[in-house]
DNA sequence: ACCTATTGATAATA
DNA sequence: TTATTATCAATAGGT
């Protein structure tokens, strides 16, 4: 139909060829409109251009998603399967794994001990104790550590109090002055000592998906009658 | 286009909306067809009669699902995210739960405490030291229990041995009869009590996908220049 | 984009 | 369902 019939083959001719996609394409659009109104039809219809345009129509009374849906359900071949059983494993797995620790830790805090053979709980406290004397020996380091670091801090401000009475040699005797600078500063050791515990902080970051790279824009050179028709450009 | 123009209407008549219905799906089948030949472009064209029949025309050059993927790039959203959101976040909250699960296994053993501050090394400990103590008794008990149904079943071998002997009156006055005879039990009981060790164990079972009420007829009357048809039926 | 000769699709009919 | 065919619709090539 045409001023000369065509073979169905590739339009070489490239500017051709995009003409004739543009002209078909509506025309194919119109055709899947038609139908959906005629017949009480749905009809999703995508297409790709070789130049990586993306069209779609999909009918008034239905979406591109249940559609695609229905299609599943008919074909009784899962499309998303693949994407879907490589995450369920990795669900299970991730649940396996975390109901064993959480056994152990049960068991390590004596609990669920019911399944146990003797050996097995012999096993268990040889374990548990030689780790209670880590902790314990950590908690003597940190208090040592802890413990020295305020001596030092202490007799670094009393040496700086010092040198400030020598240099600026004012017979301040009054007492109360150096204690409010001591007490001051030790304030702030302490508080910088326990603030090591807001270290103790678990980080997480969980990866968003990128939403960039769209772009959007309808139109269609058929008229008003014709909705629900959108023009993409893959990115 | 035919013996009269017709209005773009729901066709009230049953039948001859089903042959409309036939014929036109054929033509925009036919007409994806050339599209996808002349311009080199790709389509994914399904349609759902209202009679709950689904058609589909897919182009050679690509699949079903590949142009469903496309889509949503395309799309941006990602139209089955619905499905796997849930699942994700699962997946997430499953990882995190794992990773404290695992930092508490360690610190019970003893690693990973540089983070911690003395009064939480002491609050450690003193849990540790209690589990222990849990431990201790539970092991204690397992032991006494252990020796108990021992000694039980010893004591009913016996008797059932004398039994044996005085029921019927036999002088077998052969010591290694008795002995043999309380091994064997001896060693099933034994057994028998460390076979306990084996009900240690997680049972595990995963669902597995329904693939039932597929009903799959291909056929198409179009000439064999078009393949790629295929004539579905709703379950 | 628009035009129009020509081919292609199809509504009515059998 | 399938075939026919008079009509209308789509479009190839040219502006």
């Amino acid at each position: 139909m045409g001023r000369g019939k065509i073979e169905i083959k590739l339009i070489e001719n490239h500017t051709n060829r995009q003409v004739t996609y543009s002209k078909r394409r509506n025309g194919i659009f119109k055709k899947a409109q038609e139908l959906t109104v005629l017949c009480d039809a749905k009809v999703s219809l995508i297409m790709l251009s070789n130049t990586g345009k993306m069209h779609e129509y999909i009918s008034p009374t239905t979406t591109t998603k249940r559609m695609y849906d229905d299609y599943q359900k008919t074909m009784g071949v899962d499309l998303w399967s693949s994407h879907y059983q490589a995450m369920k494993d990795t669900l299970w797995k991730l649940k396996e794994i975390n109901n064993k620790l959480r056994r152990e830790i049960r068991q390590r805090l004596g609990h669920d001990l019911n399944g146990l053979t003797h050996a097995q709980l012999r096993s268990l406290e040889d374990k548990m104790v030689s780790s209670v004397e880590v902790i314990r020996e950590r908690k003597y380091h940190v208090l040592k550590t802890q413990t020295e670091t305020y001596k030092k801090k202490v007799k670094n401000l009393e040496e700086r109090r010092g040198n400030l009475l020598h240099g600026y040699e004012v017979a301040c005797e009054d007492p109360q002055y150096g204690y409010v600078v001591n007490e001051g500063e030790y304030e702030s050791a302490v508080a910088l000592a326990n603030g090591a515990s807001n270290l103790f902080t678990i980080h997480l970051h969980q990866d968003v998906r990128d939403h960039s790279n769209l772009h959007h824009h309808g139109g269609s050179s058929l008229g008003s009658s014709i909705t629900h028709l959108h023009d993409l450009r893959l990115a």
